[in-house]
DNA sequence: TTGAAAGCGCTAACAG
DNA sequence: CTGTTAGCGCTTTCAA
């Protein structure tokens, strides 16, 4: 049988399906199927017959129809706080990149940090809209009431950014995989440097405390001090947000201060534009009067005025990481680490350093 | 018949389907999915006793099912060409809010401009696993030979950003809507602040120019000048890209010229802080000896040092026209307007305006 | 190696 | 208002 894509036959086949091109080859749908994705279950001659009629007609496998069949999507969620975050959407590319290398695609969902809307997304795997899920959160997207619940059986999921601890999560005792850095220890080391810098005062403006990256930052920064002999005064800790805004606000309030530190932790890279913005506005000059410190090296910071020193975080390993590790869970392949901690690295600018 | 969710009966039961929700209730399986999907379609009691058992039992929806027989998935398509850019996350957090409120989640492809990738992800809505495609480029997402194809009838689609012109695409003379800015106008109106600053010489970095929106600002460059009786010179046209490399590579380019313009326009603000940037670094004063402007108001275009003329986008709405539109193509509810030129506003800050 | 047939979970058409 | 039944498009036994 000749095949002709113009044959009057198929001008008003706008859709065509399995059973179409089956008819078509005058061959059984299981054939078909087998031909497109089982290639090695067939010979070669129907491998080929079918595969030039299958591109000569169009033919797109309706998904749906393979989902229900198979229970698997090819979709994975990924929940986020702030998807225009600088630092997230870093590693949010990085994890499209890697779920599409592997015939993936990504959900993404923009908790904006609230506890029900990453439960909203994690409903996406269990209505089997996505196989698994990742998630910028303390805790996995389901209700505690589900995740003890014996009936229950934890989708594929990998944690990330927000790590409640080295531990991880556990359910049922298995361990929830994880991709993170150490916060802490980049941190210690942040303050650290600011310390050698001669700076004994040190303000720190955080992220919101609920969130675990920020309470293992503060962690860090008791532990540079505590190891160089220092005391911690609690009023130069300030909480704020990952925001510009926090930033900018909460140095105006430092500024005030009677008794005013000479080194400024800003724990995220925006917020330190917001501190350093607010310095210049008010003449101060950075580093000689205050220096300022980020977190995360999102790619303006070597532009600021003058440039950032802050924390590298491997932005796109992580987000490979996780999609690696959760395609793996998904495809029931084994994984070779479930606590993966990347490493860090502290980047030195001008910002800290005064020049002689 | 009383429920009990502890009851023996369900402690293996590790997924609950319809059957099993319907056989515990000596009801159907119809009865079931209406009372949960068309409440109004049946009786009070029967919608709360299903609701209640459902709840309790923690019966959720499987999509597949329900989108194999309904032939829709609640899910869009998003092809932008490079999510971590900040003006187009911005765009992102927005239509991602917008569809979530909708009940739809976004699947977002990073095409990185390149027109096979961009197809790749429209063979998700062929293959059915989204209802719709937005796409930020300036042809849509299939073979042309599909499109003019007889037998193939093109998805709900929205065009966004990068658009073609005013009178957008068309397919099989149906129109594309569209939401986008009038970049021409918006473009001119920068280079005619610059021009009534009183410079003549103006460079200015476009973004790559087979870009659409590079190439209407470029036309809204000459327009100006043109308006304003001044020759364009075509040695101060510098093809870049949306980057902040571009801005910082293409600046040292032209400070160079031997015959030095007085402005640099960038056609994207991160551009703009990378020209700022190599400014900086070689001594030049902004703006006393180089003017700069950027497009598309970035959160850091205020907190730039000095900050940053530019023209404000309206991120938010064009994220959310685009899913509203969208989702009424998919829904099949009549849409007011399918061309959408979003108001924008030119925001002159002081990289462009000389302190007396 | 290929085909026939069952069935994934759900909803819609039709009947009662 | 509710139930019965068919079937969405695909993959996978099972049998030939």
């Amino acid at each position: 049988m000749v095949v002709n894509v113009y044959s009057p036959l198929f001008t008003h086949m706008s859709e065509i399906g399995i059973k179409d091109l089956a008819k078509h080859l005058g061959i059984s749908t299981a054939s078909v199927s087998r031909a497109l994705n089982r290639p090695q279950r067939v010979s070669e001659g129907m491998r080929e017959r079918v595969q030039k009629a299958a591109d000569q007609l169009g033919y797109r496998t309706n998904m749906l129809g393979s989902s229900l069949r198979t229970s698997r999507t090819r979709n994975i969620v990924a929940i986020i706080p702030d998807l225009s975050d600088t630092f997230n959407s870093g590693v949010i590319r990085s994890m499209e990149a890697t779920a599409a290398k592997a015939g993936y695609s990504i959900l993404f969902g923009d908790s904006q940090g609230i506890r029900a809307r990453e439960m909203q997304y994690g409903r996406l795997v269990q209505q089997k809209q996505a196989d698994g899920v990742i998630f910028f959160s303390a805790q996995p997207p389901f209700e505690e009431s589900l995740l003890t619940s014996e009936n229950f059986s934890p989708p594929p999921m990998v944690s990330s950014c927000e790590v409640i601890s080295k531990e991880g999560l556990t359910i049922k005792n298995t361990q929830i995989p994880y991709v993170t850095i150490d916060n802490e220890l980049a941190s210690e080391e942040v303050v650290t440097h600011l310390i050698e810098q001669g700076h004994t005062r040190v303000a720190i403006i955080t992220g919101t405390l609920n969130s675990p990256s920020a309470t293992q930052r503060l962690e860090g920064y008791r532990e540079a001090h505590k190891k160089k002999g220092l005391p911690v005064d609690e009023s130069l800790i300030f909480e704020g947000e990952y925001t510009l805004d926090a930033g900018e606000n909460l140095t105006r309030h430092i500024l005030q201060l009677r008794d005013r530190p000479t080194a400024i932790f800003c724990m995220c890279d925006e917020t330190a534009l917001g501190c350093l913005y607010t310095l210049r506005q008010q003449g101060f000059a950075v580093p000689d009067d205050i220096a300022v410190a980020g977190f995360d090296d999102i790619r303006f910071a070597m532009y600021t005025d003058p440039p950032l020193t802050t924390v590298a975080q491997p932005v796109t390993e992580l987000g490979k990481r996780c999609i690696e590790i959760l395609i793996s869970l998904i495809e029931k392949r084994p994984i070779e680490e479930s606590k993966v901690i990347l490493p860090h690295r502290l980047v030195i600018r001008e910002s800290t350093v005064v020049q002689k």
